[in-house]
DNA sequence: CTGAAAGCGCTTACAG
DNA sequence: CTGAAAGCGCTTACAG
């Protein structure tokens, strides 16, 4: 059942009937109640497909993310989604995983699909191989990347200034009395360097040294900050505190300190990054690095509507984290 | 650009190009190449939507979950979307919250954007104007649901059998030496109510009394917990164990007993649901029912695909939730 | 192996 | 206010 076969069973043509569908006003009162109550009988359901080919536009964008199992990713594709669909927008979720080959294969998917964005969260995202696919596959409608940043006329970022959140965590952990103070790092990204660049420079500000040994990378995850902590402890590296990666594994590191006899915030203070539900479930609840995923899941949706809408919008903007103080540190 | 644009510029007709986009062999080694050198030249992304429209087919499906935030959705979705991913299929993500005319109104989207199917979680979907939804808007085309269950001829559904969860629960309670459980129940469901039931004959097997004080209902969350909690300890009701509705929510328990000065396991035992990593962050760590959000997802997105391709599946299954016996009991 | 032509289900100037 | 017609970008019998 199409368009046709209702024109034919209002009496009407195809233009009309497409009026009336899309609220036209331009439709005298008989036949738009015709038509109406024809479509209603039907339940007639319009093809969007169709639709799409004729607007050039599907009302569909793409979102990219590592794992939306991570709770902090989770809560901004809620975010986005939620207000896409407030402005009439669905939204297809791409779990991309940690190879950039995944990556660029669905960003040609989606280019082929013809959503009318993309957004693209995490600083993982943010490398050469993306850079091309964007470049080859998605050359001219808007892609909005969180903690990402490409040069390319068509893309716009928001990005979290962590290393600000790195010296929040610094100060406040050496007001507490901390000085031998590890960095926990996941990826190898250019906001991780940028961490540790800041780590770096933050001890300094305060007079402390810093070793390589007190820079640890590790793989997100609740049983690998465990690990991390296993391996802190059997190296002998002296350490009073930790800043971790992400909420979970901070927290993972705070059950095997404890496990260990060491007591938080007493023998090692600990700072989590994200300020996700884990962090108040904790014991201790987590002190933690907020860099406040929900605005910036709005945020990333209003900034790509707005370019969609073609209003003239900042190529970058920052948003600076937050201290959330609670009882690890 | 399209593939009149490549057929002019390669000197052949649109047929050949579209041959040899979908990779059919009846085309000659010359006019292939030289069509596939004009196709990377141009990075030539071709339209889905045209083809859909053609094929009646977008390779897209639907998933509609009340809120992607909590864990357990989070893992359901996941694995549905890597499944279908792996099938060639991308995922519309849809938060539909608690409001039922939100639910019904994602569906006639899904349906106007020709999803090939829509998948389903969570036995809050399970009202009439949902089936009234699908039954209006998306009569033929399968969908897949999970702990919900219609009786309509395109609708699929797997369930976790929630209340053989709760006997686990009961009996190892029992088993542990507790005898005034409470059970904590969350969504109004057919699933909700099920439990119950079984709560109510799980006691009279065990010669245990039940009491209406002894059922509680709750919001899902940590804070939601905490509350819950303190409702217990302020009515005075007399308990020494609980059956959590899902894990963050007894994580909130957990913590305020423990604030209350409580011991976990030795005043009060608690059992979660889910056995999200939540479970495994615990202080102590959560004796739980298991009901397999991966397997489930899994199992969730292939039901799907072999409707899809024709094949013959049953209309419902049933999976069985385990016990992971950890701290808290 | 190859191409002309019809058709998928819409929207929208254009003419009346 | 209304309709005939062209066009969006593909696929696929069909005929050769």
């Amino acid at each position: 059942m199409n368009i046709y076969d209702i024109a034919r069973e209002s009496g009407v043509s195809i233009s009309t009937v497409s009026r009336v569908m899309n609220g036209h006003t331009n439709v005298s009162a008989e036949k738009r109640n015709k038509v109406l109550s024809v479509l209603a009988k039907n339940n007639y359901v319009s093809s969007g497909i169709a639709k799409s080919l004729v607007l050039r536009s599907t009302n569909t964008v793409g979102i990219l993310t590592v794992d939306i199992r991570h709770l902090h990713y989770a809560n901004i594709a809620y975010t986005i989604e939620q207000e896409m669909s407030l402005r009439g927008y669905n939204v297809i979720l791409c779990n991309t995983g940690e190879h950039d080959e995944e990556k660029a294969k669905y960003i040609k998917v989606l280019a082929e699909k013809q959503v009318d964005g993309m957004i693209l969260v995490g600083s993982i995202l943010s490398t050469p191989l993306i850079h091309d696919a964007i470049k080859r596959y998605f050359p001219s409608k808007p892609v909005v990347m969180f903690n990402s940043n490409f040069k390319l006329p068509n893309v716009y970022d928001i990005c979290s200034n962590e290393s600000a959140g790195i010296k929040l965590a610094i100060d406040h952990l050496v007001e507490r009395g901390y000085s031998k103070i590890v960095l926990v790092i996941d990826y190898r990204t250019w906001v991780a360097e940028d961490k540790i660049e800041r780590y770096k420079r933050g001890l300094a500000e305060h007079g402390l040294p810093w070793s390589k040994d007190s820079i640890i990378r590790v793989s997100s995850g609740f049983e690998n900050g465990q690990n991390a902590a296993q391996v802190l402890l059997q190296r002998g590296i002296a350490f009073d505190s930790i800043i971790g990666c992400d909420d979970v594994t901070a927290i993972g590191m705070v059950k095997e300190f404890a496990a260990h006899g060491l007591r938080i915030p007493d023998d090692v203070g600990i700072i989590g990054f994200n300020n996700s539900v884990f962090s108040q479930v904790s014991t201790p609840p987590l002190t933690v690095v907020d860099n406040k995923s929900s605005t910036v899941g709005t945020s990333l949706a209003r900034l790509l509507t707005d370019v969609l809408q073609g209003r003239d919008v900042p190529h970058s903007t920052s948003v600076y984290p937050e201290l959330v103080i609670r009882g690890s540190v």
